[in-house]
DNA sequence: TGTTACACTGACTGACTAGTCAGTCCACTG
DNA sequence: CAGTGGACTGACTAGTCAGTCAGTGTAACA
């Protein structure tokens, strides 16, 4: 028979120091790419000998990846929930664009390791279709669905839906990187607001120039 | 007395090595990334011995970032081209897409090294204002200025220009990072036109959706 | 033909780092 | 208190690579 015990004190321990290495590791590799950011750093920065990293993850790319798929997981479950919460589909458009330039901002090394990991897919000529990708996928399925429904009533024009979701992820994007770029801390709602408006009057069917709400 | 004369016939070799040197470390940039590129490859697809390479650039950085700049003063040539030669503002957020896409799909290496670039100056926390960086700037400048005077003649609503400008530069990067990431190879021109017509809808004065050309 | 200048070469150096493993330390047990 | 398991350590290994420089081959000139 199988016991389901509950956790350990050894498991709890063990828990507390994976979340200890994840959170170095992704202060070291979100300040110097993944290349520059040596296994040394990562220890100091956890407090432990680098050995230690060794008996949780087996390689630098292993810790890697369970960074970034961490906070990547952690950014997709964000945006859903706001993305279906919002009442009415420009409300979800703005909801997508809002957490998730929130959530870049809140954690500027992983807004690091998101945009490294993302040029590192890009220029793999044999890609790895491994964590950090797949990871990637599925960020804009939410917003798509939303389009799609939206498409269906008639409350826009008849666009393709993921080419549309992903037109706002690379603008939200963008915002994005330039806001890190310059270390803007104002608020970010007259950027959000502009592309939500843009994008939603894009959509509008033609002769038809939708309210604004 | 400064005299001025013609290229002497070392200086024509000198530009020819350098030019050859250029183009082997764009393959290798573009294929490895900067970090896993080695002076040995760049020198191997150069056909020269390493230390060649170091008479004519004193750094693996600076042979890096004059590959960079030389394809970079290239595409925004081309794209300002393209954007001033346009006969309406709609055919210049046209010709600015078009231009850009085609000339990362003729040059996916270049293509790499401008993405890889991106990232590396986002993740910069000492931001280095060094040669890619400048080079980056005024990416927009020209179809920034069309969009200004579309909005000065009422063209379009009243829009900010540059945050404009930047958003179609962004829909181009992300359009053709999924293009290269794919290995599409088919007529972009369908992608060309949705985000042109997305575009170009979201600046219609309200209540006055214009015509399609 | 002998001499010189110098572009070019590639073996070498020094610095760096992912990953290893023999040894240490300590919490717990009997 | 002695004994034991195993978490933890950090010096070490094996490999990589940017950059150097003493030596070579050859084109140009006397």
């Amino acid at each position: 028979m199988t016991t389901i015990t509950k956790p350990s004190k050894d498991d709890v321990v063990a828990a507390f120091r994976r979340g200890a290495l994840l959170d170095a590791a992704r202060r070291v590799f979100g300040t110097k790419g993944f290349e520059q950011a040596t296994m040394d750093a990562i220890a100091d920065e956890a407090g432990v000998a680098k050995g230690t990293i060794y008996l949780y993850y087996p390689s630098k790319q292993s810790i890697h990846d369970a960074t970034f798929a961490a906070g990547t997981a952690e950014l997709t479950a964000l945006t859903d929930a706001g993305v279906e919460a919002a009442p009415t589909p420009k409300a979800a458009i703005a909801a997508f664009v809002h957490t998730r330039v929130a959530y870049f901002q809140e954690h500027p090394d992983y807004f690091r390791m998101y945009v490294t990991e993302v040029s590192r897919i890009v220029t793999d000529r044999a890609p790895r279709k491994g964590v950090c990708r797949t990871a990637l996928d599925g960020h804009t399925r939410a917003l798509q669905g939303v389009i799609e429904q939206a498409v269906a009533r008639g409350d826009v024009r008849g666009v393709d839906a993921a080419a549309t979701a992903l037109a706002v992820f690379d603008l939200t994007r963008g915002l994005v990187a330039r806001r890190v770029l310059t270390g803007a801390k104002s608020d970010a709602s007259r950027d959000i607001a502009f592309l939500t408006d843009l994008i939603w009057a894009g959509l509008q069917p033609s002769g038809a120039q939708g309210p604004t709400a």
